[in-house]
Formats: C-alpha cells, sequence, structure tokens
RNA sequence: GCGGGCGUGGCGGAAUUGGCAGACGCGUUAGAUUCAGGUUCUAAUGGUCGCAAGGCUGUGCAGGUUCAAGUCCUGUCGCCCGCACCA
C-alpha cells in the first residue's frame, strides 16, 4: 500500500526541482516551433492573489505545459502592471514611498505565484514602475508626440473630487468614479490625447484577422461606433453674414422633414454670435445649467427634454430653402458628430419628444408610421413621401440620392464617425510614468531629448494629490525647473503622469527581450516570437487594455518597431468567480476566498483542478467550498492508482484513444471542465476492475499533467524508475481506434427509446431490424416507417 | 432603447450541434470498513404511479415544425453583462 499523498511534501519539492533548474526559463530556438502563451499581468495590490488570478492564469497555464510536452518552445512569461491608485494611496497612507510598496507587494505575489507551481519563465519578469522599462513607455509617448499624434487640449473632462483625478471617459462609468465610486463632476482642464480615433478604422478591420470570441469583437465594434452619414451645411443668418452650420446625420433623406436644428450649449456659434441672440440671457443661464449638470444627470434623470429656443437667429434649409428656427438643448452632445442636427421629429424619437413639448410642427417624409403617435424611425420599410427629389424611393435608396445631390452642389458629403474618442492620456498623480515633455516659453511643448530617457520619477516627501487638479510633481521645484533642450532657455517640465494604462499597452513586447536597451523589443527576438499566440484575460479589458494595446501595437507596426499589424493572434476571456452566495466576490459582502488557504488546506494541484473543474471556463461560477473536496478525493483516488498497477490485463473497457482525443480537443478548445470530467471517468472505470496498466496510468499521468503538474509529475517517477514527466511527450491518438467494431443502436417506437440491440459497426438497416426482432417490442404491431441513422439511432413508427 | 449571453435535478454543471436528457462533481440515502468521528470502498439517487417487470411525465412558460426538439421556428416571462439622448 501506497502511504497517503503529502502534498505539502510533494509540492514543494518539484516547485524546487522546476525553478532551481530553471526548466521554463526559454530562448530563441529556430529549431523549434514557438508557442507565446500570454496572461494579462496582474495589479500588485496589497491584498494579495485573488482566486480570480488563479482562474485567469490557470487557462495559459494549462495549454503552456501541453504545447512544451509538445515539443514546442514556449515562452510564458509573468510581470506587474505596478503603476497606480491603490498602491500610492496605501503608500500616503503609511507614510511609506511608493517604490517600496510596490516591492513588497511584488515580492509577496512571486511567492504566492510560485507556491501554485506555475511554470512562468522567471527570468523575464517584467516591472512597468522600472525606469529600465518606462523608459521605452516614455519613448513610446515621444514617437507618438513627434507624429502629431499625442496632443494637449483644453476640454471639459470627467474629474473625480474624491480621487482628485481627471478620469477617461472608459474611467466614469454612470457618472460615478470607477476606483472610488464618488459622483463626477465636469471640470475645465489642460489634457493630454492620444489620437486613437485615427486608428478606429484600422482597429475596426483588423478585427477580422484575429480570433477573438465573437461578443468581445462585438463589443469592440460597438465602442468604436463606426456610423455613416452625412455632414450638411445650413446656412445661420447673423449680423456677420452666413455663418455655416455643419450638422451630422445618418439619415439625409429625411431632410424635408426637418423643422429646426438643435446645437449643444457648448457649440462655438452661440459664443462667437453672441450679439446676435436676442435671449443670449436666457440662453447662457441654460448653458451655465448644462455645464454643471453632471453626466448621471444628463442621461439618466432627464428623460424630460430640455432647450432654449435662440431668438434673433435663423438657419436654412438648403434644400426646401425654408427658414427653420434653431434651439440649444443638452441632448445634443458637443463631442459627437459636429455638436449641431438637423431635427427631423417625424422620424427621430428625441426629436420628436423635442418638439411636442415645444409645439414645434412634425412633418411626415416617410410613410408607413403615424408621425402623430410616436416618430417613425424605421429604415427598412417605408418609402419617401412629400419630398420632392425623392419620393417613392425607398430610404436606402433616398439616402444615397440625397447625398450625390448635395455633394454636387456642395450643400453636403458623406461622413463617417465614429463614437470612440481620443484618449486622455495623463494623470495628476505621482506614481506613473512621467511625461517627458518641456514646456518652453519660446519654443513651445519640447520633447525630452531621447538619449536622456528615462525622465526619472523624482523622490518626493509629500505626493498627496492637491484640490486644484494638478499634480504633486508640481511641488518638486528642483525636478519642474529645467532648461530647453532647443533653445537652452529656462523651461519647466511637464507635471502629469501617464494613466495607469499606458504600461500595459507593450508589455507583451518587453517579454521577448526583457533587457534590451537599444529598444523597447529586440528586432531578432520579435522575429522569432512574433505575435502572441494566445493570449486569456478578462471582459472588463475589452474596451480599455485590449482596444488601447491593439492600438499602440498597430503605431509600432506602422513605425517599423514591429511587423505584425495585431500583436494578438488569438483571445480567450475567462468568467468572474462569484462567491459562495453567488455574489461578486467584495470585502464588503465579506465572501472573499483567499487562494493562500486552499493551496495550505489541500495543496496547489486540488486549487487548479477546483479552478478549472467548477464551470464554464468563460461563464461566470461561484466559488463552492464543498466542490473542492470532491477534487481532493479525486488526486487521493488518482495516488492510489499505484496500487492497482499491472502489467497486463483487459482494457477493453477504456478506449485510451478517445479518451486522449476528448481530453486534448478539449484543452484547445477552453473546456477544462469536461476534460477533467472525462479524466475522473476513465479512473472510475479503472476502479470498477480494480487494475491499471502502465501504458494507462502513464497516459493520464500526462493528459493530466498540464493541471495537475506537481502530482503527476511524482506519480510519474515512482511508477516509471525515477524518469521525469516534462521529459515525455503528450499523448497522441490513433484516429482508426477511436471507433469499436461493434456499436449500441437505441431502438426508438415512435421516438421513445424502448430498447437497445448491438450490432457490427455500419451495419445495414435490414441486420439492425433482424437484430430488433429479438427483443419483441413489436407484438401486435405494423411498422408503417423505419428511420435509421447508421451506427445512430433507429426510430420506427408503428400502428 | 440598442447589442451580447443565459434559463436543464436539492446544488455546480454536461449533452458529439436535430438522434439515448441529466456525463463529471457536490449533496443525500443504504451497505461495508472503523471502538467512534472522519476517511475510504460499494450501490442507489429528476419527478411520479407500481411489490415488481414496467408505465407516465420531465430542460422558464404557451404554441408550432419533425419519425425525433434542451437544441430549429413563432410568441411570452425572467435573469446577467456591455453600450447608451451617438443624431
Amino acid at each position: 500500500m501506497a502511504k497517503d499523498y503529502n502534498f505539502r511534501e510533494v509540492e514543494q519539492k518539484w516547485q524546487k526541482y522546476w525553478y532551481e533548474n530553471k526548466l521554463f526559463e526559454v530562448k530563441e530556438d529556430p529549431a523549434k516551433p514557438k508557442f507565446y502563451g500570454l496572461i494579462e499581468f496582474p495589479y500588485p495590490s496589497g491584498a494579495g492573489l485573488h482566486v480570480g488570478h488563479i482562474r485567469a492564469f490557470s487557462s495559459i497555464e494549462v495549454i503552456a505545459r501541453k504545447k512544451r510536452l509538445e515539443g514546442y518552445n514556449v515562452l510564458f512569461p509573468i510581470g506587474f502592471d505596478a503603476f497606480g491608485l491603490p498602491t500610492e494611496n496605501f503608500a500616503m497612507a503609511t507614510k511609506q514611498h511608493p517604490r517600496k510598496v510596490t516591492d513588497a507587494n511584488i515580492k509577496k505575489f512571486v511567492e504566492q505565484l510560485k507556491k501554485i507551481g506555475y511554470s512562468f519563465d522567471w527570468s523575464r519578469v517584467v516591472d512597468t514602475t522600472d525606469p529600465d522599462y518606462y523608459r521605452w513607455t516614455q519613448w513610446i509617448f515621444l514617437q507618438l508626440f513627434k507624429r502629431g499624434l499625442a496632443y494637449k487640449a483644453t476640454t471639459m473632462v470627467n474629474f473625480c473630487p474624491s480621487c482628485k483625478v481627471v478620469l477617461a471617459n472608459e474611467e466614469s462609468q454612470n457618472g460615478v468614479c470607477d476606483r472610488c465610486g464618488a459622483e463626477v463632476i465636469q471640470k475645465e482642464k489642460d489634457v493630454w490625447f492620444l489620437k486613437i480615433r485615427e486608428y478606429a478604422e484600422r482597429l475596426l478591420e483588423g478585427l477580422d484577422h484575429v480570433d477573438f470570441p465573437e461578443k468581445i469583437k462585438v463589443e469592440q465594434q460597438n465602442w468604436i461606433g463606426k456610423s455613416t452619414g452625412a455632414e450638411i451645411i445650413f446656412k445661420v443668418k447673423t449680423s456677420g453674414g452666413d455663418y455655416p452650420l455643419k450638422v451630422y446625420t445618418t439619415r439625409p433623406d429625411t431632410i424635408y422633414g426637418v423643422t429646426f436644428l438643435v446645437i449643444s450649449p457648448e457649440h462655438p456659434l452661440l459664443q462667437e454670435h453672441k450679439g446676435d441672440i436676442a435671449n443670449i440671457g436666457e440662453v447662457e443661464a441654460y448653458q451655465n445649467q448644462a455645464k454643471t449638470k453632471r453626466e448621471f444627470e444628463r442621461i439618466y434623470m432627464s428623460k424630460e427634454k430640455t432647450g432654449v429656443k435662440i431668438n434673433g437667429m435663423v438657419a436654412v434649409n438648403p434644400i426646401t430653402g425654408t427658414e427653420i428656427p434653431i434651439f440649444t438643448a443638452d441632448y445634443v452632445m458637443m463631442d459627437y458628430g459636429t455638436g449641431a442636427i438637423m431635427a427631423v421629429p417625424g422620424h427621430d424619437q428625441r426629436d420628436w419628444d423635442f418638439a411636442k413639448k415645444f409645439g414645434l410642427p412634425i412633418i411626415e417624409v416617410i410613410s408607413g408610421g403615424d408621425v402623430t403617435v410616436e416618430a417613425y424611425v424605421d429604415k427598412e420599410g417605408g418609402t419617401m413621401v412629400n419630398s420632392p427629389l425623392i419620393n417613392g424611393l425607398p430610404v436606402k435608396e433616398a439616402i444615397n440620392k440625397m447625398i450625390d445631390y448635395m455633394e454636387a452642389r456642395g450643400i453636403g458629403k458623406r461622413k463617417t464617425d465614429y463614437k470612440m474618442k481620443d484618449w486622455a492620456f495623463n494623470r495628476q498623480r505621482y506614481w506613473g510614468e512621467p511625461i517627458p515633455i518641456i514646456n518652453c516659453p519660446k519654443c513651445g511643448q519640447v520633447p525630452v531629448p531621447e538619449e536622456e530617457l528615462p525622465l526619472r520619477l523624482p523622490d518626493l516627501e509629500d505626493f498627496s494629490p492637491t484640490d486644484d487638479a494638478s499634480s504633486p510633481l508640481a511641488k518638486c521645484k528642483d525636478w519642474v525647473n529645467t532648461t530647453c533642450p532647443i533653445c537652452g532657455g529656462p523651461a519647466t517640465r511637464e507635471t502629469d503622469t501617464m494613466p495607469q494604462w499606458a504600461g500595459s499597452s507593450w508589455y507583451f513586447l518587453r517579454y521577448m527581450s526583457p533587457n534590451c536597451e537599444t529598444a523597447p523589443v529586440d528586432p531578432e527576438a520579435y522575429k522569432y516570437w512574433g505575435q502572441v499566440d494566445w493570449y486569456n484575460g478578462g471582459m472588463e479589458h475589452v474596451t480599455r487594455h485590449l482596444i488601447y494595446s491593439r492600438f499602440w501595437n498597430l503605431f509600432l507596426y506602422d513605425i517599423g518597431v514591429v511587423t505584425n499589424p495585431e500583436p494578438y493572434k488569438r483571445r480567450s476571456a475567462q468568467g468572474l468567480i462569484l462567491g459562495a452566495d453567488g455574489e461578486k466576490m467584495s470585502k464588503s459582502r465579506g465572501n472573499i476566498v483567499n487562494p493562500d488557504d486552499v493551496v495550505n488546506a489541500y495543496g496547489a494541484d486540488v486549487l487548479r483542478i477546483f479552478i478549472l473543474f467548477i464551470g464554464d471556463y468563460e461563464k461566470p461560477a461561484p466559488w463552492s467550498p464543498d466542490g473542492i473536496k470532491g477534487c481532493s478525493r479525486f488526486t487521493a483516488r488518482l495516488w492510489n492508482l499505484q496500487d492497482m498497477l499491472v502489467e497486463d490485463c483487459d482494457t477493453s473497457d477504456l478506449n485510451l484513444d478517445a479518451l486522449i482525443k476528448k481530453v486534448s480537443d478539449d484543452y484547445e478548445s477552453i473546456k477544462f471542465n469536461t476534460a477533467i470530467a472525462h479524466i475522473m471517468t476513465a479512473l472510475n472505470t479503472i476502479y470498477a476492475r480494480g487494475k491499471v496498466t502502465r501504458k494507462e496510468f502513464n497516459t493520464i499521468l500526462l493528459l493530466l499533467n498540464p493541471v495537475a503538474p506537481h502530482i503527476t509529475s511524482e506519480l510519474y517517477e515512482i511508477i516509471n524508475n525515477g524518469a521525469k514527466i516534462e521529459q515525455q511527450s503528450f499523448p497522441t491518438y490513433d484516429p482508426a481506434k477511436l471507433i469499436s467494431d461493434t456499436v449500441e443502436i437505441p431502438v426508438q417506437i415512435m421516438g421513445k427509446v424502448r430498447g437497445r440491440v448491438t450490432v457490427a459497426r455500419g451495419a445495414s438497416q435490414d441486420e439492425v431490424l433482424n437484430a430488433i426482432l429479438g427483443l419483441g417490442l413489436l407484438e401486435g404491431k405494423s411498422v408503417v416507417k423505419v428511420i435509421y441513422v447508421p451506427d445512430r439511432i433507429i426510430n420506427l413508427v408503428v400502428k
């Protein structure tokens, strides 16, 4: 009898063996096919590793270990996305330097990750806060700047009064700060932007060339939000002559139904022609109201349309020549389209609501609905009416004809627009990459010379944020005051730092050559490793990190740093691990599971098995404290197979080839739960028989090795005279042996299973019918119809 | 409002894409082992009727297509995620 499995001893033994012998450290090797597997590097928070991390990392871990056994040269790196607010806040609260906090947190993460037995290449660890790393983050920013893709602009920004930072649109969900939950206010501020909008079309197009789950593609498409329509010029009569007011519309076909224009409260027309506005007081009051209104209210609280008519100005419909009134209303946004719309209340519900409230005329120009009840917005049905140039046409044709007509006369033109906004690229905080720009009173914005990179963060005594939304770095006069690299005159440094998402936008490249001093990535290393073959991460990053990093990679492609326009070949996304109560894990709910506790109680292998067995990898799954016991039993049963080992026995009850195929296929298609279930089934078969052959045992160990590397390594060594499992090959199957010679065919009568017969594979219908006769199912009945699906099922329709 | 997904035993979840519903695991019940608790092993386990063989019923709900539906179609209810006055 084998003694009980001691996971503590065994797991320690193998981790020591792997890490001391550097088994997972790789070099470029042209003789071997490469596989680059990537997981989203963690933010090293003080709370340590979360079970969510375990699920996120375990998929690529399994694939990486499998690919190694299959002879691939596998790059499976790990790093830390370590700049960011929580660290800075914790550092302030405990009066330490964020550097110290970061180092301590990373150290803790490394220890935890090694205890799980992950097969990371520990020689390539990347830390975004390391000056040798952020030197290149800054370098990439400078390249963007030099090509006009980074610019500073004064705009209204989302400002979190609690974190005291300007937030990107992506960070202020529903008008509350993503980080702290405080309500976001609008503030005017100088902000750095990256022109991601210029890449919108290519980011959209690139999705056709990558293997991402459909939901990710759709989400990114929606985020980019491409729409095609027309920009149309309405002349506005002012004292200074005609002002060409551009409106954006996707429905130029409805131009005969325009009964008023609406411009955003921030629209420059209001400022530029103040003098012409008879009720300027009223208009300005409305502008101020809109300004202070938080985004939240603007969207949710105000179902009721509000607005003010601009007296003293009228616009002219370029097609009909009719004079129409102009309104300003906050349902029109300055940052989409042109900030001005032509209102067609008959065929746009928002315009309809507005027209009803303000008693404006509603004209039907497409038949098919009842515009006295609601707007008729259908683009598919309906034909044009009351529209002399396009009467009788279906909508789509009318759109094209109308644009052609307007283009020919210079009234309007085709226009494509995107919802995605430029990326606000700065924070007023300390713990981030300094933006390498010098402001010179004479020369303007001057890039820090590349040879001076990295531009290091100065050590500050006090790095708390300021209420006036300026960066703590501004307080460090020695650092701020410098000389202009161009004219040599006195100048000041940019004091804002880069956002959290900067460092993570290119880290996957750095892993290929983490110590390269001449470029972000060594071209030779890139040539070998190329694209990430498989990248796993969370759905929450789809419209942030995943799109930002595609953008940066595309830019680096344009400037010749990389040779693939898309960074990731394949992407998968794990579902959330919920608490045992089915709710999202959170401190306040008290339903957080600490992976350390699980490792201490059951061992790393059990944790790894369970996190993958818990359910469909891509769907959310509640943590189940009881379920883990089953996985623990499973490892014990595996261990006890030693006592059943025989050199020979009847193995016809277990089709190893079929098992290999199922498990391999399931791993590759991210169905780890069923892969493990198949191995459990095999174990049940073996237990029922009480014997296991060496071949079966070895096969099972190899199949399970990527999931549970410790116990399988130990068992392999024990039963094979000290041989090492990592030197073996992943099992392959013989397709010819997948199928047995005989098949059991369920016999249905009127669609219900009434019996079953065993026949030779490929048996004819008559042979099966003959076999059925012996069952005595058909007494007193006559068969009217037979449906036979060879080797599958037979169904008899009887009377 | 728009987009994506989901609804299957007491629970987590399977189901080769129209072909045996409930794999695998948890839990439960019974038996064996054990002084006992735990562990381990064996068996049973959707509901219901029946001593039994067996029958009926069953994938949110209501219809439909089909020899055959968890899977397809129509309608409907509920839940989750993303976007959201995007012109």
